[in-house]
DNA sequence: ACAAGTCTTGAGAACGCTCTCAAGATGCGC
DNA sequence: GCGCATCTTGAGAGCGTTCTCAAGACTTGT
């Protein structure tokens, strides 16, 4: 029936408007000094042919390529693809990126690079060569990661930086840490906490700084010390289970964890049933991320929501706005809020 | 410092390697006929120049675009990039073609689609004009959607349909869904259930039917009846409930429940414990998808592990290997297995 | 009505690559 | 050592777009 249909081109296009080529060229990108009566010749002839330029053509010319690149580690994504989704936040990342690239009629790739070698320049190179993206989008812990960032600075590639509010080249954006982190401890503290243990997550993520920051800031407030209150995991739900025991280990007045990542609270959750205390009659939880799957824990968790989503959907939105060279002073904070679920109470009252 | 660098294009590696541009490309590309120690040659000039073909000029010129698609819903995205995330499907799909594309060389974008609307058509026309893919990935319910398999068949685009037999155009793969209901019900037969309800999936997926097939099946085998045992969701939270609900009001002997997918199955739950049903002491349950959700609610369900990255994996490999008008005549069957976890349990002797 | 703009349009080059085809180099059989 | 086949190499066209620039059509001011 259907013919093997070609390709539509521009040129068929100029033919069936009897325009040339160029008309149709101003016309699909909304170009000044067109006479509406020709514009508008030349839309019926796209419509009837369903015209589409091709991407790889106008790249080819010179313009954008309209792809936003999302760098991810090739290790660490095997690791989530087997176990550890919708218990990460890769997925929402993703889909916050794609949905808004897709709305501004760009499209997100995930370029997977083995992060932790020196074979990030060559990889990420070859990407960027192959690709040409118009950004590229960093998320924690690449957004630090001073390989990456110099290779993106020193070919001109906008690019914006999640979790990184240092000063240099890149887009950075925040997530509010500092201040959630103080949310959720002053929730707590609220409910008649004093003794709040924190499990922070690994030192070389910048945000696992201003976490802790935030829990030591509400706690000063309240004139309680922090002494013994700290344990760092590695955001893995082993480290959390470790860390929770140290916790309760070294303070048996505990009556409250803040943990670091929805991982590392759940860990503390399994932890703290084995041990037989009743999450939150004897001790409450609060987790970092919001994830999906604090919802159905058994109880649901009470979390600082991360806007993940939120904020890629904004960085995309700037990469698109962004000039080449660009200024970018201003850090862009997203701020989180905290959903509190059945994992918080008042602080139980000693005998 | 570093020169705001040009592009290295086939050109300057030629010129450095004393070659024309054409020996070149055929080194790039593993073609016949070039002396080994021309070869070296050029080999060492693209190593010192770092040249990376440019995916956009290599598709100008007729070859592949290395891009493969996965079509999806947008709505349904926007839904699950808000919630249900991590508890269905789309993210496991998702990395494991992206990383199956990355090893072989190739892209994998997520195209949003409205697929309920008659926009289909145009929507992803454009989409194919764009990008032009070598290969698109359906999904359920998108593989048995007329309109799409229709337009990819006419443009003569290979691509794969998971969750469909039917005969037609497209590479069919499954997922074993008969097997693996029959699978569950046998398991739970064995544990000495004999009424054994089936939440199932809406009829617009085939898969939906094959599942209660399968459970039909193994109750036959058993001699059991299936009579009252079935109830229809949409694989949503709340219809899981309901039909839970309807299933353990119609049948007061009730000692088993198998559940079409994890989210339904989680309501299945829910409502077993507020009908103060314990699981698996009073009740199993089964799901089936497997997503990472279901090892942490409480009990963490038995599940049929559908294998949906390896399923998507699969497929990525057909498209690249395919030739464009290659015959599909076989389904490729990738088996599913039974993950037992605390949610099954022998029958209760009833009093 | 004429010069000097401003709008509108189109011709041609360029982007980076692969394809086709022809020419030169090399090898083989006798 | 000659003719022919085969291997190796390169020149040129073409892919579908956008950019530059020049030419023609219309305005405007006087």
């Amino acid at each position: 029936m259907a013919r093997v249909r070609k390709t539509v081109t521009i040129r068929d296009v100029a033919e069936d408007a009897g325009v040339s080529l160029q008309t149709v060229s101003r016309v699909v990108n909304d170009g000044p000094n067109v006479r509406p009566q020709v514009r508008d010749k030349v839309r019926a002839a796209i419509d009837r042919l369903g015209y589409v330029p091709s991407l790889a053509a106008q790249r080819m010319s010179g313009s954008r390529s309209y792809i936003i690149l999302a760098i991810n580690d090739r290790e660490r994504t095997l690791a989530d693809w087997r176990e550890r989704l919708g218990t990460d936040w890769v997925d929402q990342m993703l889909l916050g990126g794609i949905l808004t690239c897709s709305q501004h009629g760009y499209r997100m790739m995930v370029e997977l690079v083995d992060t932790h070698s020196d074979h990030v320049e060559r990889e990420l190179g070859a990407a960027l060569s192959a690709l040409q993206p118009d950004g590229v989008i960093l998320t924690p812990p690449h957004s630090e990661n001073r390989l990456i960032t110099q290779l993106l600075a020193e070919r001109r590639i906008p690019f914006a930086r999640i979790g990184s509010n240092a000063p240099g080249p890149g887009i950075p954006l925040t997530m509010g840490d500092e201040g959630a982190a103080h949310l959720a401890a002053t929730r707590l503290i609220e409910l008649g906490h004093r003794r709040i243990g924190m499990i922070a997550g690994p030192s070389q993520y910048s945000l696992s700084g201003w976490r802790v920051d935030g829990w030591k800031r509400a706690l000063a407030e309240a004139g309680l010390p922090h002494d013994g209150l700290l344990e760092v995991g590695d955001f893995g739900y082993e480290s959390g289970a470790s860390a929770a025991t140290a916790l309760l280990d070294r303070n048996p007045d505990l009556t409250a964890i803040i943990a670091s990542n929805d991982q590392m609270a759940l860990a503390a959750l399994e932890t703290a049933r084995d041990r037989g205390l009743r999450v939150p009659d004897d001790l409450s939880l609060i987790s970092f991320d919001n994830t999906p799957i604090v919802r159905f824990s058994q109880p649901p968790l009470t979390a600082v929501d991360q806007p993940i989503a939120e904020t890629v959907s904004r960085a995309v939105e700037q990469l698109i706005a962004r000039e080449p060279d660009g200024d970018n002073d201003a850090v862009i904070e997203v701020a989180a809020g905290l959903v509190e679920r059945a994992s918080t109470a008042p602080a139980p009252v000693r005998a």
